[in-house]
DNA sequence: GAATTGACATACGAAGTGTATGTGGATTAA
DNA sequence: TTAATCCACATACACTTCGTATGTCAATTC
């Protein structure tokens, strides 16, 4: 069974390492995870990663779009589920916010991720996930519901503003007493995109 | 002239220290700046530094330490120069996310200090800051301009959306005209905090 | 002016990264 | 089937860097 070829195998230790990785970079930062530690706990050694990756910094990168992925895929889902539109966008936010409570998403994607890849805004993954705020403000905007500025702008302070919220959060002394006041000021924040008040809760558009 | 005594000349080191520190944490960031070349070439060895800071985070919190006042300081005289109120809310983000067009900022302040250091909100230059945010949100919500929400939230949510902004900027190709949809989103978002419409540039409360 | 303190330099050890080279199993071709 | 080749990964090495332990000399104190 499972007569695995070169590809195939070499697949499986990228995933190997790719998970060794968020653990070492999560419980101890990037700086202090140590490279001979980590390969050998993935059964493996410095060679396999340097052949993969390039350097430490190669499944740095690997990691984040793994995490960060998986991240902008879950919030546009949210924002689909809530209906689009306004609740939508505020769906979005949330779906953020609640995902950086994992302290995991925290050290690697909002920390460490940033310092050692640079600015956030240039990953694939957050383009994605801008793309998504993007085409939910523009849904908005043909609707004439919001004022008029630029888009991207909007989309990348929005997003700016959940990730913020969610780091707040994440930092707090008591996270499940912070969440709602965090939800409830980003809302807030949110609703300056608008040209009026905003709907009443439960509304689909 | 200048016979100076130990107080004084241990001050100069420290000066020269910080000095030589934010322009190598700025140059090369904080992972790949050489505590051995840094304190050569402030005329010092490591031994200076591991007395006087400890250790290299020591150094680097010194650095943004000092960054970050000096960012606090100037974003609340803009706000109080703006007449306070309203207008000094947006003048006080203005500054903000001018500041951080310079490049010592970005990679200090905003990149390598929180990975190294962590949360900025854990900071006493921010919380300086946050607290000034604070009291002008606190004079808004006396005048029954706002919506109720946590001060606190907004505060942090505001001085976030400033910071986000002016990493956009800063990272854009084209800053100039970058400058000014960063800006006008940020009013935009601002004015969510408001119950009502803002009044128009110029008004002082 | 002798003793002591302390600010800083020097010397050392431990760890970590990246690269250059080696190796054994899988693939290909005859 | 078998010999040649390839390549994914392991091993070994060179280099840098941090933090500490120890030394030293000028400034202060008695």
């Amino acid at each position: 069974m499972a007569s695995q070829n070169r590809a195939e195998k070499m697949e499986e230790t990228r995933r190997k390492l790719i998970a060794a990785g968020r653990k070492a970079f999560a419980d101890k930062g990037f700086a202090a995870a140590s490279m001979d530690e980590l390969t050998a706990q993935a059964g493996l050694t410095r060679g396999a990663l340097y052949h993969n990756f390039g350097d430490k910094r190669g499944l740095m990168a690997a990691v984040v779009d793994q995490i960060d992925t998986a991240m902008a895929t879950k919030a546009q889902a949210a924002g689909q589920e809530a209906g689009g539109g306004w609740a939508g966008l505020l769906a979005e936010g949330a779906a953020y916010i609640e995902m950086a409570l994992e302290p995991e998403v925290q050290r690697i994607v909002l920390l460490d991720g940033p310092a050692v890849l640079g600015d956030p805004a240039q990953w694939p993954s957050q383009n994605r996930c801008l793309q998504a705020t993007i085409e939910t403000l523009l849904a908005l905007e043909a609707e004439g519901l919001i004022k008029p500025v630029d888009i991207e702008a909007l989309a990348r302070l929005l997003n700016g503003v959940a990730l913020n919220a969610a780091v707040w959060v994440a930092a707090s002394e008591d996270a499940p007493a912070t969440l709602p006041k965090a939800l409830a000021a980003f809302e807030c924040l949110a609703s300056g995109v608008l040209k009026t008040a905003p709907p009443p809760a439960g509304e689909t558009s």
